[in-house]
DNA sequence: CCAGAGCTTGTAAGCGCTTACATAAGTAAT
DNA sequence: ATTACTTATGTAAGCGCTTACAAGCTCTGG
């Protein structure tokens, strides 16, 4: 009985062309082992019925489903989207396609993700930053799928990583604040457990400090998820306190512009009252006014490097070689000499 | 021989629990049809092997995937994010996963993702907007995929849709402005060919103004994708002809962002010297100065009613209904009265 | 003490595809 | 014409799971 109801099926097709399901089959991944007029018999059927291959068929029987998986903190705001969608770029035209999830910033969440796109066959694994569950590595290598860090470089990490130093880049930011005169420096940080990015940014902070002989007594930190409001209410608090800094440095873009429109709703001029720095130079960071003082991040090579870098992987072409970008101080309006 | 060096099976964890495959099985999708003790040693293989179940295998095997595909014009910016989000949550509770994919306002790419998601075994669809090759709806009815339409409502399209009317939407944003005094507005659009919600919110400003009995002749359209920097470069082009509009209606949020750091940049006042209005309401649109005056859409109660409904469509609850909602004019500093 | 009901577990047939291997057909050289 | 290849196509064995059905078991009531 012919599959008349239900989508065709490869069996539907060898039947119209009137050959085995192996030629249809070959015809549609290795065409030149066919011979023309079979092949073209083949392919009006295909076309009749409208076949499309089902997708969980072919990668049990294959067992390669072509397929990278991608699990970054958060799609709320444009951090990764620029470098993710270089990253699907150049995963296209390597023929392989991108699934992505989110973890909302959860190591369970993203431990749990870990699991749904190695179970879906995902071939290999794009993640953000070092600082996880080691438990989840052993899970990666017992499943034999290759993962690559990104957005954050790391030379004696667990796996391979492309990306930059977090903290050098925080570094050269404060020493270029620091040298505009500023002593009173406070930052706000997106949330440090769990977080390599964020704990290093930190440091980079702490490094330039020490270096200038400032001590801690004279750094404030604020810790709080990377949003809008919240830079916004972390800005109020640090200029409530006993002694205002004149230059707050912020753990992202998305916060800096939540302090910087704190401030101007506070009356406060940036950067003539108080300086405002941000990190990764998103979109976002040359829209509003003024213009963020902010670190730029190779987003776009980033995601394309990976992308060739996880794919020679997958293909076992490369056992994961790590890669250190360099960042680049774009320096804006929102940053200038303290008050005197 | 036992499975070793690969992912562990089912047959596996049957093995070691000394059972057979069909009580594993069961032990993971329903667990009260198999015996405490059973399931305990079950358990406890699965956990020292650490299976994690083959998804195209089981796929394959029930012909359900739990999956729900979803194809948004663009990652780039926030206009779909926070409804998709919601889409997304709800799904979860649902106990559904999202699959993601984007098509750069492209139809031709639209409809290599949806082949790629309905192949990919897509329970269901969420689409944007109902302007497409109809070809697609006959590919999804034979698929037997259930799609529905979201951010447009239109009663008599080919599917159903939970969304708004953007024609009204605009044709209200629109009446306010001219109810403040203005006479030469100009539009900058995304383009409309191929975008429905584009076409509409077109057509919502022309009945406004058909309404009030102004010409075309004073109705300057700029059709340019959907980006920042268009909108700024628009901008430019519209105040530099021969009759400067007093007001600029933006197709959305991101053209009318970009429109407003153009006006800055040219030494503007918004709203004193011409007024900027956006569609949309994404979280930019409050974060710039002045903060936009646009059409709220209510993305998240779009996203979770779309998800209940493209489940019920699923599991055959429902055939689809259509729901429209209400969108809400956000007046905020951009807009004021034109010069005198 | 046994039939019948109600559980728990096992057996085995696919799901739609790829691919190793077998076979058939064509080609060229002897 | 025969042999020895090469090339085109077919056959059939899985891939790892779910699930209809069968089988075995315990327990109840007559």
């Amino acid at each position: 009985m012919p599959n008349t109801s239900a989508a065709p099926t490869l069996d539907d097709v060898a039947k119209k062309a009137g050959v085995s399901t192996a030629t249809v089959s070959r015809c549609l991944n290795t065409p030149d082992r066919v011979v023309e007029a079979t092949r073209k018999r083949v392919m009006i059927a295909v076309d009749t019925l409208g076949y499309t291959p089902n997708f969980a068929a072919r990668v049990m029987a294959a067992k390669r489903t072509f397929t990278i998986g991608a699990i970054i903190p958060t799609m709320e705001n444009a951090i990764f989207a620029r470098g993710l969608q270089a990253f699907q770029e150049e995963l296209h035209t390597l023929g392989y396609t991108l699934l992505v999830a989110s973890s909302a910033y959860k190591p369970e969440v993203e431990k749990e993700q870990i699991r749904t796109l190695v179970a879906r066959g995902a071939d290999g694994l794009l993640l953000i930053g070092h600082d996880r569950d080691p438990e989840i590595y052993k899970y990666l290598d017992r499943q034999k799928v290759p993962a690559l860090v990104a957005w954050s470089f790391q030379n004696d990490g667990r796996l391979p990583s492309i990306g930059f130093s977090n903290r050098d880049a925080m570094r050269a930011l404060t020493d270029k604040v620091i040298a505009l005169g500023h002593e009173r420096i406070a930052m706000i940080s997106g949330i440090s457990q769990g977080n390599d990015r964020a704990q290093q940014r930190i440091e980079g902070l702490k490094d330039a400090l020490i270096a200038r002989w400032f001590g801690n007594a004279t750094l404030n930190i604020i810790e709080t998820p990377y949003d809008v409001e919240n830079g916004a209410e972390a800005f109020k608090r640090l200029m409530s306190g006993p002694s205002k800094p004149t230059a707050v440095m912020c753990g992202n873009d998305v916060l800096a512009v939540g302090a910087l429109r704190q401030a101007i709703d506070m009356g406060l001029r940036v950067p003539q009252d108080v300086s405002i720095t941000g990190f990764d130079d998103i979109e976002l960071a040359r829209i509003v006014s003024p213009a963020l003082t902010t670190v730029h991040v190779p987003h776009q090579e980033m995601g394309r490097k990976a992308a060739c870098e996880v794919v020679a992987m997958v293909e076992k072409e490369s056992s994961g070689r790590s890669v250190k970008l360099q960042t680049e101080i774009k320096q804006r309006a929102s940053l200038g000499p303290p008050p005197v």
